[in-house]
RNA sequence: UCCUCGGUAGCUCAAUUGGCAGAGCGCUCGGCUGUUAACCGAAUGGUUGGAGGUUCGAGUCCUCCCCGGGGAGCCA
């Protein structure tokens, strides 16, 4: 007899299968025993009736949730049943019952209680998909680069100098030095870029701002990819492309766990489908202004903003050739107007924020410098990165990708925290 | 760091002008042969975040502190 996971339930009908899961929640109508079982790969409903086996239906009825248990009985198809079949129980095996009451319940709980039971809350209701589905987003990032020749490489997490000087950085003690927690890979992929030609990886990015918003967590995986040359519009349409293909691959392969979302599909398709609009920052700040936001040229965008450029254009919207002032040191800037940067991010629709920034870099040793000085930054940890410039430079471009942002809005999540197994918040380190 | 809203039963929330601390859910028990966060009935469950103050009397008013939610700035 097979041991299957539920998510195969639906090719096993009329077959005798065992399943390994845990109790999620039962019901019952007199002396019938509805017992749902999950197993992470879907939930499952066994059925018994106490008629038909006395002993297995008293043993079913006083389970309590989360007994981790070993189910076997017939699969049969039912239109009644969420996933179009359900077990008619035939023997259960107890591997362990619950020494306490589960503490997370099937009705609306606070974020905070939840959040201090995250390691049993990812157990239940759209925790189990947001989290599926955060593993085809990483999976389709991974893969589109993979078929395109990149190489997947690696940036270092403990580095001694910060990819922005201006951010906020975890510090700590290596050795009797000052070392930093990792901002972002992208120095390095620029590094690799020159080895490699075209270079992609993931990794963790981490930020000491205190952000308490629906948006910001203290850690995140960044996607980021660095190429050799590529100039600023080429990046653009390759991120373009990139996002096309993680929506609608997800899409595909998630269509479930959507559903169970009630994410509307149709709309995250109809988002990515033609091209994304590609607007001048200076329209964007007349745009906003139009549209009654106090902004200038020169400031950066914030939520409302972002929210509403999303909902203007309904797509993913690149903001491109932002004053110089506002971006990091290591950005090209455009030729034909020095005042601005060849870089772009590229916002989400319904207000789910900026999902990548990205830019051409500076390929030039002089220029390099100069933008260094312009910051503030001293030259000295930089000494390995301006290197880069005086050994065969090429124009070079690249982008970082906040993947739980991604996540959040395929998933149409109100929050980032819930598509991250551990979200690290500025309050929160535990569990 | 700032703004804002909160903290009462295991959970989610009520509590009139300052006047007996309550309900739903969960757990337990009972009922129901198709339940979908089942439903119906019963029982159980309290240091009202902490310290101090005002008052005959404080969950409620005052002061300070702690913790949480939402947002801003900054960013992906």
């Amino acid at each position: 007899m097979a041991t299957i996971s539920i998510s195969e339930a639906r090719s096993h009908v009329g077959e005798e299968v065992t399943l390994q899961g845990w109790l999620y929640n039962k019901r019952s109508s007199g002396k019938i025993l509805f017992l749902q079982v999950r197993d992470g790969s879907g939930v499952l409903q066994a059925v018994v009736a106490e008629p038909d086996n006395p002993n297995l239906f008293a043993v079913a009825n006083r389970l309590p949730r989360e007994t981790s248990l070993r189910v076997t009985g017939t699969l049969r198809e039912d239109r009644r049943a969420p996933i179009g079949c359900e077990m008619q129980l035939g023997s259960l095996e107890v591997i362990q019952e619950p020494t306490e009451d589960f503490p997370i319940e099937l009705k609306e709980q606070t974020p905070g209680f939840l959040m201090d039971h995250r390691h049993l809350w990812i157990r239940t209701g759209s925790q189990v998909p947001m989290l599926r589905i955060s593993d085809a987003t990483f999976r389709a990032f991974r893969t589109f680069f993979y078929e395109r020749g990149f190489v997947a490489t690696e940036a270092p997490i403990l580095t001694g100098a910060s990819v922005e000087g201006t951010t906020t950085l975890f510090e700590l003690d290596y050795f009797g030095e000052k070392a930093y927690l990792s901002q972002s890979g992208q120095l390095y992929l620029e590094a690799t870029a020159m080895a490699l030609g075209r270079v992609y990886w993931i990794g963790p990015a981490f930020r000491a701002e205190k952000s308490k918003t629906r948006k910001h967590v203290t850690e995140f995986w960044i996607a980021e990819a660095e190429m050799a040359f590529v100039d600023h519009r080429a990046n653009l349409a390759l991120q373009e492309d990139l996002v096309r293909h993680i929506v609608e691959s997800v899409i595909k392969e998630r269509k479930d766990e959507l559903g169970q979302l009630k994410r509307d599909v149709d709309q995250l398709l109809e988002e990515v489908r033609g091209p994304f609009p590609r607007i001048d920052y200076g329209d964007a700040v007349k745009l906003l202004q139009e549209k009654g936001h106090e902004v200038s040229f020169g400031d950066d965008f914030g939520a409302p903003e972002e929210e509403t450029l999303g909902n203007h254009f309904k797509k993913p919207v690149f903001i491109e050739r932002f004053p110089v002032g506002m971006k990091p040191f290591y950005m090209k800037r455009d030729p034909r107007d020095l005042s601005r940067a060849l870089a772009a991010d590229l916002i989400a629709p319904e207000g789910y924020g900026e999902i990548i920034g990205g830019s051409q870099r500076v390929d030039t040793v002089d220029e390099l410098l100069r933008q260094l000085d312009e910051n503030h930054l001293p030259r000295e940890p930089y000494e390995w990165y301006i290197d880069l410039r005086k050994y065969g430079s090429v124009p070079h471009s690249g982008f970082g990708m906040g993947l739980a942002r991604v996540v959040t809005w395929i998933c149409g999540a109100a929050h980032i925290r819930e598509v991250i197994a551990f979200p690290r918040q500025i309050n929160r380190l535990y569990p």
